[in-house]
DNA sequence: GTCCGCATGTAATACGTTACATGATTCC
DNA sequence: GGAATCATGTAACGTATTACATGCGGAC
């Protein structure tokens, strides 16, 4: 791909699994390049360069995948805004679940239309359909919590 | 609390909402203190500075939890592996997954303990409750989610 | 008197975000 | 010819991580 058509995909359906800006996406091209990870292929119209993965990208991406633990440090924006939520009036809390329960359908619904799709054929539609499937479970985990909690800082 | 109480407190309970690490609170704190968001009350044994908030750190924490939309921007390390998992045997994605599983599982029960713990009585106890129901929640989504995708990848 | 845990701090480096700057091509 | 979109790049700033450095106090 080249750097413009992984910045639409990362606006895009890859946003829900891993986002970054397009800020970030020319540096890490040129960084991932002088590693050898990745290598440009053709120039296109307006200067556009296309970049594939290298065999020892591929490599260095399946080491990572079997052998690099993942990092489990969370940052809940959400979570850490009810852990204070008792420092605001109960109708600004549940204001907020509410907002945040419209967020979660909403994230379901496109998550969903993706699932409704044509059955996933090859191996790499299968891994994304995974992710998609993940994406759905925790949405919808989300929505019953946040329906639990407005009902839960209604008796506030 | 002290920076050292802080970075105990985000090794144990806080991380499942927020981590940080040692290396962060000491900065941090002098900041928060710059801008009257915090104070310090008391200096203790070994030179430990015990901090608080002002009313001005609490009007601000409020400001934020009401007015400030959160960050959406998802960077979830596992699904982005999994994304990419038709790369590797599907054993080495099935060895992954349930290590994952094992992960999810050892976190629920830690969230399971906290929940069956005494019943919340303060404002503070029944806001981290809410929290915590969010951890078990997605915990136990996550649990289903990997067992779905380990038969999943037994098939590929 | 030695070890462990309490306690603070910072320097180097890396990563991420925002904002700005620039220009080419296509479509109408 | 003007607008929209394709397309790349970077500078400034802020935040996060890792690693190191140092010292006090209590227990035995």
């Amino acid at each position: 791909m080249t750097g413009y058509e992984l910045t639409k995909a990362f606006d895009r359906s890859v946003n829900f699994v891993w986002h970054a800006v397009q800020g970030q996406i020319y540096p890490e091209l040129s960084r991932l390049a002088a590693q050898g990870l990745i290598r440009q292929t053709s120039t296109g119209p307006r200067g556009a360069k296309r970049f594939e993965t290298t065999e020892e990208g591929i490599a260095e991406l399946r080491r990572w995948i079997t052998t690099v633990e993942p990092t489990r440090g969370t940052r809940n924006e959400t979570l850490l805004r009810m852990f204070f939520a008792y420092l605001v009036d109960p109708a600004d809390a549940e204001v907020f679940l509410c907002r945040e329960a419209d967020e979660y359908r909403r994230q379901l619904a496109i998550l969903e239309r993706f699932a409704a799709g044509p059955r996933p054929k090859t191996p790499s539609e299968r891994a994304s359909g995974l992710t998609v499937d993940a994406g759905i479970r925790a949405n919808k985990a989300r929505i019953e919590w946040a329906e639990a909690a407005i009902n839960e800082v209604r008796t506030w």
